[in-house]
DNA sequence: TACGGCGGGTATATCGATATACTGCCGTAG
DNA sequence: CTACGGCAGTATATCGATATACCCGCCGTA
């Protein structure tokens, strides 16, 4: 390993020149000749600056550390491509966690906020634990979340969800669906409350019914999703939906399982659409029609924003720019005539 | 931030002293009334030794770099999952890189290898590039690949992947089927080779014939399968196979949609099954026979290996213990009777 | 009495980079 | 002839933990 000392000693400067010429700067005063011969010295020797040693004086790692609270969901995918790119654009490295709940446990919170090792944390926890961002804050460590935004936390990234739920429900109210049902997500989590914003504001713009048998608060999980799907396909034919917006990818995988199961077909009998769009959809049975959101430009603002609070610019709620598409598949089909 | 300094200060001991007991240096001798009260002050002021710092000192950072050659596989992720688990134990955190390819890019390079914030690397590149290994041994980095063994690495983790292609052959055999076809790996790759060992030798077990024509090696990617899928369900139907097995998850989406393309039906016309199995295929179209592989469990031994690899044990090559399974779906049917 | 050994610790250099204060020299202004 | 400012750097403390060498007092023993 070729340290700052070799470089100083081999271009006859002092190490603090050598760091000086190398972090360029601007009150040092040096010959542009040994200003180059330093950097051709630390050229030559392929000197690269440890982290972990100027990490420990600047307090700096380059490291953030990025907490899902449930990786195994695949639309997450494009986000940590974001979240990547953007890192790798300022030299950072990202530690992702899976945290398989709400917060942080002990173990989890040791070793991403109490050993210095990060710069920050990127997390995209539905609900965010008020007593985990003050203490958070409490270190001094940046915080922004994804996904969710909460008043407790000063930097957010969202998504316009509300636009995509409209996008499902203009689609469906396209194709002459009136009845059209919301397989929901918590109600106590801010993502879920846009969603079925969006989705009761477009009902009402279309002038369709609202009845409150349809819609189902789930939890974003496929079990979930597939119970509640059954409960609402078992309704007699008057009364049950003719399509279904889902608020999740899971949630419309459960959904189909359930509809299967009840031997009913989809778009035939039931259109579905679903937020959270995934190249996979192109396989389901049938190719779900779902509205694609800008994750992985969600992922790149809060990464980037991150770095910058790290920086000490302040962080603050920001919205992404892409506006939500409609992927159409073929779950959804006009509504049939109804009696 | 409390430190150990002032650690010390509370206990009336010296940082020293305060250092051993908190790490059980055998050769301190210290009253247990000493060593209690160091214990209680620390837990008191919640003291967490900064990891930066004792990174620098001991040259272990407590991190390790998992890369991958394309995150965006689904399969990956349970390994990913096992590679978590196994840090977590260890108290180590996981950083997850996209390297777009079978090698590192400069800026990877620099950051994973040369700026010592990694304890060893996790690799996963289908070919082991030389000069990426020579380079990282030189840098005294443990590395251990899974997916993959080279002799010109001590470590890795594998699977018994011709057990699992075997896994696959003798229940299209057992279904009747007798022209199986092989959409392969790249033959360079030493996953490849042993998938297409597996399938080799049970072919000739069950006294199956092996049509070169009927072995087509792809690159893993879905796209180039489709198309190799697309010449095989060409060919004339006397010729045609009627049962596929693919060497992964990407290469039986593709295989799938080429199938959907020709008008073909699965498993009406052709049967499918695949390595590597996802929970999604029980909502593709038909849900999808696969060879499920012990991925977690490659991932955890992998990790525990490296981070053994890193306290100076020696790493091996080390295979996965539990079975390859098949799971059974819809899409494999007993074969067509033939002329 | 001298010496060694042991119990119970302490002092300090070190890891590598960085931030701050400082120095020696030269030219010029007063 | 001195003072002063600018140029071209240098010396060193620091970040926090850890590893190594060391120290002091006391006891037992030869």
């Amino acid at each position: 390993m070729t340290t700052l000392k070799d470089v100083a000693a081999h271009a006859g400067v002092s190490v603090a020149t050598a760091a000086r010429v190398l972090n360029e700067d601007p009150t040092l005063s040096v010959r542009p000749v040994t200003r180059e011969r330093v950097r051709a010295v630390a050229q030559d020797l392929g000197y690269r600056p440890n982290r972990v040693a100027s990490g420990l004086r600047t307090r700096r790692t380059g490291t953030i550390a990025v907490v899902l609270p449930d990786p195994q969901n695949i639309a997450w995918s494009d986000t940590l491509r974001g979240i990547e790119r953007a890192a790798a654009e300022h030299e950072y490295v990202v530690v992702v966690a899976d945290a398989h709940g709400p917060t942080l446990d002990p173990q989890q919170w040791s070793r991403f906020v109490l050993e210095g090792r990060m710069d920050g944390l990127l997390v995209a926890f539905a609900t965010v634990v008020d007593e985990l961002v003050a203490q958070i804050a409490g270190r001094g460590l940046p915080l922004v979340t994804i996904n969710s935004r909460s008043d407790n936390v000063d930097g957010s990234v969202t998504m316009d969800d509300a636009t995509g739920s409209r996008l499902a429900v203009d689609h469906l109210a396209g194709l002459g669906h009136r009845r059209i049902a919301f397989l929901a997500g918590r109600g106590d989590t801010d993502v879920g409350r846009r969603r079925h914003a969006g989705y009761r504001d477009a009902m009402s713009d279309h002038d369709l019914p609202v009845d409150s048998a349809w819609i189902l608060p789930g939890d974003y999980t496929e079990r979930t999703a597939r119970a509640l799907g059954r409960a609402l396909l078992d309704m007699p034919d008057i009364g049950r939906p003719t399509a279904v917006y889902t608020v999740n990818l899971p949630s419309a995988l459960g959904f189909r399982a359930a509809a299967a199961e009840a031997g009913l077909r989809i778009p035939g009998d039931v259109s579905l659409v679903t937020m959270d769009d995934h190249p996979i959809l192109a396989h389901t049975d049938p190719p779900l029609t779902a509205i694609q959101l800008p994750m992985a430009e969600m992922g790149e603002l809060g990464a980037r924003m991150l770095i910058e609070g790290v920086d000490g610019r302040p962080v603050r709620h920001v919205v992404t720019a892409t506006p939500p598409r409609l992927i159409e598949r073929r779950s959804t089909a006009p509504a049939p005539m109804l009696a």
